[in-house]
DNA sequence: CACATGTGCAA
DNA sequence: TATTGCACATGTG
């Protein structure tokens, strides 16, 4: 490399927005509730690109006031950008100052995008003989590449790549970096809304490129294309020559470019360190002090680079079972050993300092046994099985993984035969039945599900931390590396670096080399011990310790046990209906092509759209969805239903298209051949509420509100002619619970009554007489009690029915005086969130708020729609969970035959056991009654058939 | 093949 | 401009 001097131009917006969105999932908020996600990301990119590449100069670049020129040209220019995210709003002064006190030049100039002046300093750094490279992810800015400027591109997962000619060439087929500016030109850009040619995308943007060579030309030669796109073409030259100007960077800044301005300096670390502190950045302090300190940093990058490089043989794990099964391997050894295990002794290091554990050496081969007789002796201990893949119905062990000292773990590789499977396993039943042995582990539902398979029951006090993460933060991702990253500021290795992305490659557990599944493996215990230190103090901290221990743990085994049993379903039942719905979708269809006048895609919502509001012009006015395509969706069809026979086509298609592709021929490929039943997947963590949801299949949303659509229910029925079906639904749970938390005398008295509470509404808000209460009255009534469990606004509630805005206002105003205690328990839950930033359920399930405070009205608003909402639904989630766990534990200690199947938010599913049916009515009634106490009695249906629509 | 979007099903 | 979810088909990269 010559001596050339080298210029690095940062796109801050770009590089902030990035870093924004790397984090949206679990935004960085700091203790003073601000979030700096933003920050974070930014300065990580910068001092990344700096540690990498030391420039000697250096600025950043910001908009300012948007392309007065763009807009003034095409006044739609980035017009349907979302208003930029209150998060980055807040840290660009934050960043400006970090920038002034490391003493990098901030370049803005009003009236200008970050790419002009980019675009423009490079140039003339050009001719003063620098080297330029360009930080963004912006593709837009490969027009500018040339021999001496680059884009130096972040990807994806970390790293950079530069973009010289010969990568622009490749990446666009184009001969000139300028000729990407007509290339998107061409094919338009969505998010700058840049136009394009219509009809024009990637593909057909390059074969013009290849032909025409430039905007121009093309527009010159329409003549020598054909049908369709020729017209569409000569119909926009003047679209296309606009495109291709609002996407050309401008090169006339009004910017010097003085060379000493540039140049990097040492930064004030004092000024840096303050203002990091002040975010509560501890991290990117210490990278910041090692980015500047540090003497030598391109070592460590090659270090990193070269322990990519894996030279070691690949030893698999048949090949060490074949040499001896039923050893284990170590998680360990002296750091000394190989290069290799670089990355491990690092990481052990970290955590000694926080454990006093230190890394030890254990002797290896140890035998099985002894290694059983030493875990037997432990009161707690981590595991976590590796196996065969996802399903538990099917998947084999291939390993399991122990720790019970932090830094420390043993990993037992199981062998592919399935007796010595089996035979392995059972030397560790003693250990898995132990009720002493407390037993931690991320997801244990997994691993009792396998374990259950090898007809292992695991016994004994369990720690689950992704449950436990949940109590403490149900809004965040609960994954293990989310959590490690988080708590213990380590990444562990991924599964896809050791078995790769799903698809045709992706490698079994079994194939990966025997040390990389001890090191991944024993990683995840070792890691998931720490976490449990954590989490048990922050638990006991949040009083969230007893809902854990008495309501979610146990709740994990119910749900186990739940799943593995799956339910039957009648599959002719259902194939017999989707020929049926075959029919009368094809009769629909040739309708609505007739009255369309032509063929389109009736599930393409673009198509419709068109079909519907251009074509056939059915409202002046279509309202469009938030990306610009009409709407089409069934609240707005509806109106139109009744002037409109192809409407009422419309809607009835969908309606069975929905119904045919996503139940009655989804369902039947779901049952798991191992057992002839469906297996659903409930899942404990992934409702904020704490509610349960369910997946593979969701049978928490089979329908029932259509008659066509009910009839998938027949297909759910009981195991065989000896049981029978029984639904246990709690009947008004959460207005139960709102009536009783407010203490709203009116509607407890309702309730105490046993009157229909909606009626009971309507007789007091309309002033009529119970019995005179009209259909439509109960009707607007029950809207409304749903709407307060949600918290309404009046727009929403005549949304919903047929009130106008003013008569939904009249009616929630009546509503309030009707029941007053309820407003005043609205606001309080509201100040009790602004206070305490969260809100809580009957058993202090927490649900933290951090936006209610927001200077923002729609943000805060929906903040104080959860105040009102998450205590609402999530005790009566807590309720049924409780009464879940005590019918499930009469079920088991009574060896009644029957089972619980399903669970869906307010109701039970059984299949019974015909002898022991009016025992089963009594038990489930009485333990979903009883299991809390409210100033509200709760009150249950039982319905029972030989299907689930039976038992409704 | 992965992801975003629009739509629609349940409590 | 109503809460919590999951999943389908289409369209795009």
């Amino acid at each position: 490399m010559s001596e050339q001097k080298r210029l690095f131009l940062v796109d801050a917006y770009a590089l902030i927005f990035r870093g924004y969105y790397a984090f949206i999932k679990n935004p960085r908020i700091n203790s003073k509730g601000l979030d700096t996600s933003a920050i974070m990301g930014f300065m990580n990119s910068l001092l990344d690109v700096i540690k990498r590449e030391r420039p000697d100069h250096l600025a950043v670049c910001f908009d300012k006031g948007g392309s007065v020129d763009r807009v003034e040209m095409f006044s739609e220019y980035k017009a349907n950008r979302d208003a930029t995210p209150e998060a980055i709003k807040i840290a660009v002064p934050y960043i400006c100052e970090i920038l002034k006190a490391m003493h990098i030049p901030i370049m803005v100039k009003e009236g200008y995008e970050a790419d002009d002046v980019i675009g423009t300093l490079a140039k003339k750094a050009e001719i003063e003989g620098y080297k330029t490279f360009m930080v963004t992810p912006d593709k837009d800015f490969a027009q500018l590449v040339s021999d001496n400027i680059f884009m130096y591109r972040p990807v994806f997962g970390g790293g950079y790549e530069t973009w010289g000619i010969p990568e622009v060439q490749k990446k666009f087929e184009v001969e000139r970096p300028e000729q990407v500016i007509d290339f998107l030109g061409m094919m338009g850009d969505s998010s700058d809304n840049i136009p394009g040619l219509p009809g024009v995308g990637e593909k057909t943007a390059k074969k013009f490129l290849a032909a025409y060579g430039s905007m121009e030309n093309l527009l010159a030669n329409t003549h020598e294309l054909k049908g369709k796109m020729r017209e569409k073409v000569e119909a926009s030259k003047e679209l296309g020559m606009l495109s291709k100007q609002l996407a050309t960077i401008m090169l006339d800044v009004p910017v010097e470019f003085d060379e000493k301005d540039f140049e990097m300096s040492e930064p004030d670390i004092e000024a840096v360190t303050h203002l990091f502190q002040e975010l509560e950045f501890r991290r990117l302090i210490d990278n910041f002090l090692k980015t500047f300190t540090s003497e030598d940093t391109a070592a460590s990058n090659e270090l990193s680079d070269a322990s990519k490089a894996d030279n070691t043989p690949k030893t698999t794990a048949k090949e060490q079972i074949s040499a001896g099964s039923g050893q284990f391997s170590l998680f360990g050894g002296e750091p000394s050993s190989v290069s290799k295990l670089e990355t491990v002794s690092e990481y052990t290091r970290k955590t000694a300092e926080t454990s006093s554990h230190f890394y030890q050496s254990v002797a290896s081969g140890m035998a099985t046994k002894l290694f059983i007789k030493n875990l037997m002796n432990q009161t707690s201990v981590c595991f976590d099985t590796e196996t065969t893949g996802l399903n538990p119905l099917t998947a084999e062990l291939v390993g399991i993984a122990f720790s019970w000292e932090v830094g420390k773990g043993f990993y037992l590789p199981f062998p592919e035969n399935k007796d010595a499977a089996q035979e392995l396993i059972e030397q560790l039943r003693s250990f898995f039945e132990a009720e002493h042995i407390e037993k931690i582990g991320q997801n244990l539902k997994y691993d009792i599900k396998v374990l259950r398979k090898y007809n292992i029951k695991v016994k004994g006090k369990l720690f689950d931390t992704m449950l436990a993460h949940y109590l403490i933060n149900p809004d965040m991702r609960h994954n293990m590396d989310v959590l490690a990253e988080t708590y213990l500021n380590y990444t562990p290795i991924s599964i896809t670096e050791l078995i790769g992305k799903k698809g045709k490659n992706q490698l079994s557990m079994r194939d990966v080399p025997l040390e990389k599944q001890t090191e991944y493996a024993v990683e995840d215990t070792d890691i998931t011990l720490q976490l449990k230190e954590h989490f048990t103090k922050e638990l006991s901290e949040a009083n969230t310790q007893k809902l854990f221990d008495e309501i979610e743990i146990p709740l994990l085994r119910v749900l186990a046990d739940m799943e593995l049993e799956g339910i039957n379903l009648d599959t002719e039942f259902l194939n017999s209906l989707s020929v049926e719905l075959n029919n009368d979708i094809a009769n629909l269809e040739k309708k609505i092509y007739e009255a369309a006048g032509e063929e389109f895609n009736i599930a393409s919502p673009k198509q419709m759209g068109i079909i519907l509001f251009e074509k056939l012009k059915l409202i002046d006015k279509p309202k469009k969805t938030k990306t610009g395509q009409y709407a089409t969706g069934e609240d707005i069809l509806s109106y139109l239903a009744k002037d409109h026979e192809i409407i009422r086509n419309i809607l009835d298609y969908r309606g069975l298209a929905k119904l045919k592709s996503t139940y009655v021929d989804a369902l039947p490929l779901q049952v798991e051949p191992s057992t002839g039943r469906v297996h659903t997947d409930y899942m404990q963590t992934v409702a904020a509420t704490g509610r349960l949801s369910s997946n593979n299949p969701n049978l928490q949303n089979i329908p029932i509100r259509t008659e066509r659509g009910r009839q998938v229910r027949k297909a759910f029925i009981p195991r065989n002619e000896d049981y029978t079906l029984l639904a246990a639904d709690y009947s008004q749970i959460e207005l139960r619970i709102i009536a009783a938390l407010s203490e709203e005398e009116n509607m407890i008295q309702a309730f105490n009554n046993g009157e229909d509470i909606h009626a009971s509404t309507a007789s007091k808000v309309f002033n009529v007489p119970l019995n005179e209460v009209t259909r439509e009255q109960r009707s607007n009534a029950k809207t409304v009690n749903f709407g307060i469990i949600y918290g309404v606004s009046a727009f929403g509630l005549s949304n919903q029915t047929d009130l106008s805005r003013t008569e939904a206002k009249e009616l929630i105003d009546t509503y309030y005086t009707t029941y007053p205690k309820l407003r005043n328990y609205i606001s309080k839950q509201i100040d009790f969130a602004r206070d305490h930033g969260y809100v809580q359920t009957v058993l202090g399930r927490r649900r933290y708020l951090k936006d209610i405070n927001s200077r923002n009205a729609v943000v805060r608003g929906a903040a104080e729609r959860n105040a009102i909402n998450a205590p609402i639904q999530g005790s009566a989630a807590d309720i049924i969970k409780i009464a879940m766990i005590n019918i499930h534990n009469k079920l088991v200690t009574n060896n009644y035959k029957t089972k619980m199947l399903l669970q869906v938010h307010d109701e039970l599913v059984f299949d019974v056991y015909k002898p022991e049916l009016e025992t089963i009515k009594t038990l489930v009634k009485t333990e979903m009654e009883k299991a809390f106490k409210l100033k509200v009695p709760l009150d249950v249906d039982l319905d029972v058939g030989d299907n689930w629509l039976e038992a409704h």
